[in-house]
DNA sequence: CTGAAAGCGCTTACAG
DNA sequence: CTGAAAGCGCTTACAG
């Protein structure tokens, strides 16, 4: 490993000393003109790059992030990474990714693992399964900010960036209202998810302003993957009283519905309309288009990270809850 | 910001020397048995976390990895990135992400900035307009280990991890000859990619290999996206003589060749062959489905990041070129 | 405006 | 088997 440019090199080259170096370089102290630009002149000329081993040890900081949530491959998560990361390239911070696959005991680990004196904060998007979060509440005070998205926890007191869930859910179904569905179900996610409850209540709300019924065979509650949107719309089709609509809580699952049941010679639209939530762009691929709520997820990466990097500057940020709006997107799928 | 545990609080408490306590966690040089258990008890007992700043400042290592590509929002990269969490979880690396919007000059930034000290190794994707790749070099030079995959630059001599694109591209072509398609069109990638050469000479040998003519203006190159695919799909629809099937250097192009296709009347299949290469999952949401050639995506980031830990541990440890062949998914748009 | 010195938390020859 | 000391590269009171 050939050795890297040090302050020390640059002092030795310019006979002064390593403290009139450092303070040239971060141009914070009085130092005189002169001296400031030959030292930065030199820098440049060596090609100089702080170690961050060094400077994280004495400022206690590392300018390193954990991003940590369930997965990336998928739309929603890879757009928030890509907004978490632009906002953090802009600050020259580094983005340290940590996935959990979903699984509470993966997330557990991740957190008992972090060195905490090498991140200056969290952005995280919980596990469904997310029982206990008191490994997250030690994080924070043990001085580590964190930003949750997405899937946050109700119980932990921190900053948190979530589209409006509620009323994403409320329009949705208004909307397959407004083209004349009356009989409506809804596919919902794991049922700890805070966002699952608030999607079903939208749900529940826009039914009850317009005096529709809620028939409980036409909720059913499972996991996030086309599969289970599949076997949900499945279900559906075996009640002895069929719904004439589908509000899936998202993209993944209304695809799913949307394939079994064209599959079951359901025409879709016609005899059953379908809303997701997301606007993945597999919901331009289907046959036909599917009708959503578009989530703002780019949008959600940058204010989380902004907000974290405000938690960072000021001791004593006070914690916000940003909410940002979703847009009904209509398709052929709740075309009639 | 709370002080955290050091190995100087354990020796405190335990009264003998810091020296002790940190060969004692470490367990690689000889310390008594019964020193080691206390040492190892008291920090369990007090949660001691390695300040990763201050071993990395004296091992020259940090332990972080960083992974530099042109996007995450898309299939094949966040399958790759997923593969080389798992390893580099297993090993307790971390993962520094780096997303270049496959922007040369952002890409070229970033090199910049790294703070080669901070990093022991890289794990890139160049951008399509890899025009230099100067920046590269100088980063292996100054003792950092770069393990290229997928897009791999031909002039640097390091490990590389790809799918088979000649052989891949081979069967795909010889698919839909198999299946009687006789005038066979090609929609490539930017010209820069050597991946993009290498599917189109596995195109060109397997028409050559079954005596079927090339025709210069069914040979398109643009850029990866459904757009893209859909403009290149109209213009050979346009040609004076049309071909009866396409192949398309990824999903996303015959996606979007298939959907302006059967928008313009075209029947998929009966009328026009559509095969792609990645198997991302939208090609299962394409009606018709999508035949393609799979790619180990998730494979390929894992041994990307075997390979670039091997790198790290010797010194000179002789690059690899690992190849990794795909599998040919017959689906419904190459049935006539 | 500048330098010498102490310290961040850890590792590792050097003695014993 | 253990301790005292030096050092990794940088920052920052303390003097001057």
């Amino acid at each position: 490993m050939s050795r890297f440019i040090t302050i020390k090199d640059i002092a030795r080259k310019l006979d002064i000393s390593v403290s009139t170096v450092s303070r040239a370089l971060r141009d914070t102290y009085d130092v005189n003109r002169e001296t400031r630009e030959k030292v930065l002149a030199m820098a440049n000329a060596l090609n100089y790059r702080p170690n961050f081993n060094a400077t994280g040890l004495v400022n206690r900081s590392s300018h390193n992030l954990a991003v940590i949530l369930p997965f990336v491959t998928n739309y929603y998560f890879s757009a928030v990474i890509t907004g978490i990361q632009e906002v953090a390239y802009q600050q020259d911070y580094n983005i340290i990714l940590h996935i959990t696959n979903d699984s509470p005991e993966r997330e557990r680990a991740i957190i008992k693992n972090l060195a905490a004196s090498n991140l200056d904060g969290l952005l995280v998007a919980i596990s469904s399964d997310a029982d206990a979060c008191a490994h997250f509440q030690q994080v924070i005070d043990s001085g580590v900010p964190i930003v949750f998205f997405d899937r946050v926890p109700d119980a932990i007191k921190t900053s948190k960036v979530m589209q409006d869930d509620y009323n994403g859910a409320f329009d949705a179904v208004e909307h397959l209202i407004g083209r004349g569905y009356q009989k409506i179900a809804h596919i919902g996610g794991p049922q700890g998810l805070g966002f699952t409850r608030k999607r079903k209540k939208g749900f529940l709300d826009a039914l009850a302003k317009h005096g529709l019924p809620v028939n409980e065979e036409w909720i059913i509650h499972s996991g996030f993957s086309r599969e289970d949107g599949e076997a949900d719309a499945l279900k559906l089709l075996k009640q002895k009283k069929r719904p004439d609509a589908i509000f899936a809580a998202n993209d993944r699952k209304a695809i799913g519905a949307l394939m079994a049941l064209k599959k079951s010679g359901i025409k879709i639209g016609a005899q059953m309309g379908i809303i997701g939530f997301t606007n993945d762009p597999a919901s331009t691929i289907v046959s036909p288009t599917l009708s959503t709520i578009a989530e703002p997820a780019f949008e959600i990466g940058k204010r989380s990270c902004e907000l974290l990097l405000k938690h960072i500057s000021k001791r004593n940020f006070i914690p916000e809850e940003v909410i940002l709006p979703g847009t009904l997107i209509e398709r052929e799928s709740t075309l009639r």
